[in-house]
Order: C-alpha cells, then sequence, then structure tokens
DNA sequence: CCACGTTATTACGTTATACGATATACTACG
DNA sequence: CGTAGTATATCGTATAACGTAATAACGTGG
C-alpha cells in the first residue's frame, strides 16, 4: 500500500467523507495536502479493490465509506508499520 | 517517501550492510523480501539523494552507510509515521 | 452579480516499483 | 576436483502510482 491510500482509509475510519473532505481532514492530521489527482485517483483504485464504497446521495458531492476488508486491511497495515515504526525508532536510539 | 526506501533505511540504521544483507535483515524485522530490481533500484536512487553512501572495500560486496542526511530524513519520516499511525488507531477503536 | 472557496473530473508526464532474467563469484560436499 | 547450490549484484521492462495542472460547476458572502 502507499501512503495516499494509508491516509485516505485512515481518514474513512473516522467517518463517511467525500473527497474534498478527506483532503481537509488528511491535511489536519497528516500535515500532507494531497492534489485532486492524486486523492481521487487513490480513491478510484480503492474503490475498485473494494476498500470504500460510495454512499448513495442526491448531492454533488460523494460521500465514501470504509467497506469491512476496507478496514481490516487498513489494520492490518497498521500493525505492519507500528512493527517498523518501532524497529526503527529503537534502532535510530541505539 | 516509500517503503522499500524507509525499509532500507531502518535496516541501516543497525548499522552498515551490504545489499544482500539488507534483504535477509528487512525480510527478518518486516516479514517483507524485497526483489533485486527493488532492493538495488531503491538503493539506487537513495545513493543519488545523499541517503546513504558506499563504503570502501577490497570486497565484491559493497556495504553502504546511512549518512547523517538519511539519519535526519529517517527520523523526521518516523515521526509523521507514528502520528498517522496513532491517529489511525483510535479512529479504528472506536 | 462578482469573487472566492468548494467540489469533482480528467489528462498527462515522471518515476517507483515489482518481477524476472541474467551474470558471476563463492562454498560445501561428493 | 566438479558440480550444485547460495550469495551477490546488474539490467530491462511493464505496470501502476503519484504529482501537477487545467477545467468546470456550484454556492455563498459581500
Amino acid at each position: 500500500m502507499s501512503e495516499p491510500t494509508l491516509l485516505v482509509l485512515a481518514s474513512l475510519a473516522e467517518g463517511d467523507k467525500h473527497g474534498y473532505a478527506m483532503m481537509e481532514d488528511i491535511e489536519a492530521f497528516a500535515g500532507v495536502r494531497l492534489g485532486p489527482g492524486t486523492l481521487y485517483g487513490a480513491i478510484t483504485r480503492m474503490e475498485e479493490r473494494g476498500w470504500i464504497r460510495p454512499v448513495k446521495t442526491d448531492d454533488r458531492r460523494q460521500p465514501y465509506t470504509l467497506t469491512s476488508s476496507g478496514r481490516s486491511h487498513l489494520s492490518q497495515q497498521l500493525a505492519g508499520m507500528e512493527q517498523v515504526v518501532k524497529t526503527a525508532l529503537r534502532r535510530l536510539k541505539a
């Protein structure tokens, strides 16, 4: 998985959001502003993979929701990352 | 930054290593086996960016060492990732 | 009604990544 | 010795992800 993907999953873990709202949320919690191409490209791919799903709406804004597959994928990725981060931090300090 | 890059930096944080040794170390601590193309490609790019530097040797194996720039880059990346991981875990549990 | 922020789409160029094929030296073991 | 297997690295290429930017429509506050 890549960074934009992870960030989108993490954003949706808080609740359903449309693209633009993700952009802002991600900027707030990760300090990274994804460009539209990066963001919507990631959204499309993630939808194809079944990690997120569009929510029906009348609005022109299209919110997305995490699927259970997306949720479990996220938690797996996080576990791996945590492992790597911990190892690396330990090594850096030593 | 991307995953292979991060993994290589983390591996070298433990001490100088040549490519093949990184492969094994990374597999051990991260559970990921990088193919040779992926690994040596990443090494080349990181060298160009000044994050790692080849160490002189007579051996046919070429060890690399972290530069101070690579070290600080790694620690920055880790800080960011830790932040994201924490946020995401909190959100997943909620 | 104008300007600006919101929201989304699309296209395109660049680069990383993954994967595989290949090459060469070394080691161990018969 | 010879050969099989492991260690070590290089190269080539296809795919896909990423970043940037152009465009457009809508809503709202001034």
